[in-house]
RNA sequence: GGCGCGGUAGCCAAGUGGUAAGGCAGAGGUCUGCAAAACCUUUAUUCGGGGGUUCGAUUCCCCCCCGCGCCU
């Protein structure tokens, strides 16, 4: 699509932004670029902590890059919260705190329960939409009301998200059938093993990187260096990946099928007919406008 | 052929003479700065099959089928 249309890509894959982490990443080799510009791919440093606004920062910043350049931006990927961090923006809150943070989970890990009798004080309603459970969920929230000193549900109503504006943006979503995805899904998944997903482990272990970086949660690299620690048997390892996999596929399916702006395709993007109509879609939309 | 143990949801598995724990997988969902993360909801009218005892059986008795182990 970058190719005909004039485009470049623009990473939303929250994986994929990070150095070093490939195979698992399912990352497009450069060689295979065909000379199509990427962007925010092998971005930062995997051992940096990264968050949803650094990622709508850089995205915008890249978008209006190419915008002057008179090219179209075509985002591309599976990471819902960072789409939507990118289109629609983030409140103007206070950045996470790492430091508080370690505060707040030190004391809910001591009593269960912590958090959430906190924020019933400080927000009732932020902390009636917040399960009891969600730590993470949670610990942002009380960070919120802490820092500001006021109820990050009041905060949401003032500061408006800032959207993305100059933008006129096309939504496509694959949507191919369910058992389909997941045939192609484990199979992904075992070509990934099968191609040095563990050596890719073990190297970037070998760089120095800590086992606990962020990206080593991820689906896959989870899963393989559990093996490499001896905790699993390979063979247990792929089909916990592959597991993991299609629940994520499904969870993927829960976040945007509420998005009432995305155009469905039933297929993957290299099935034969699915181009043409995401171009189609494309034209009737950006018509007059700049991008996609 | 004999003896023993076992057969409970797609898988693992607890259980009791009184109306089927739990985990995994599956399905659905949440999401405002860790999001490939974190979290929530939900899933057996039925316990290998057939008889019997009982007010009542998955649980007790009998027969049969299947699996595993041991003996001959």
């Amino acid at each position: 699509m970058a190719e005909v249309v004039g485009g470049e890509i623009v990473n939303c894959d929250s994986l994929q932004i990070y150095r070093h982490f490939n195979i698992g990443a399912a990352k497009l080799p450069e060689a295979e670029w065909r000379g199509i510009p990427h962007h925010l791919i092998d971005a930062i440093d995997p051992a940096e902590t990264f968050t949803a606004g650094d990622y709508a920062r850089m995205a915008r910043a890249r978008l209006g890059e190419i915008a002057a350049r008179q090219r179209v931006p075509i985002v591309a990927g599976g990471t819902g919260f960072y789409l939507r961090a990118l289109l629609e923006g983030l409140f103007a809150g206070p950045p996470r705190n790492d430091s508080l943070r370690a505060i707040l989970m030190r004391r809910e890990s001591r009593h269960a329960g912590f958090l959430h009798r906190v924020l019933r004080r400080l927000d009732p309603a932020a902390a009636a939409r917040i399960h009891l459970n969600d730590i993470n969920k949670l610990t942002r929230a009380v960070e919120v009301c802490l820092l500001e000193g006021r109820p990050i549900s009041r905060l949401f109503d003032e500061r408006r998200s800032e959207a993305l504006t100059g933008f006129t943006p096309v939504k496509i979503g694959l949507a191919p059938d369910r058992t389909t995805l997941n045939r192609r899904l484990d199979a992904r998944c075992q070509a990934m093993f099968d191609h040095g997903l563990v050596a890719e482990v073990q190297h970037i272990l070998a760089l120095g990187y800590r086992a606990d970086i962020k990206p080593f949660a991820a689906l896959g690299y989870r899963q393989a260096l559990q093996y490499v620690r001896g905790g699993i048997a390979l063979a247990d390892a792929v089909a916990a990946a592959q597991t993991a996999t299609r629940q994520y596929a499904k969870r993927q399916m829960t976040w945007f099928r509420r998005d009432p702006e995305i155009h469905w395709l039933a297929g993957f993007g290299g099935d034969a007919g699915i181009l043409p109509q995401a171009l189609a879609k494309f034209r009737s939309v950006s018509g007059e406008d700049k991008e996609g």
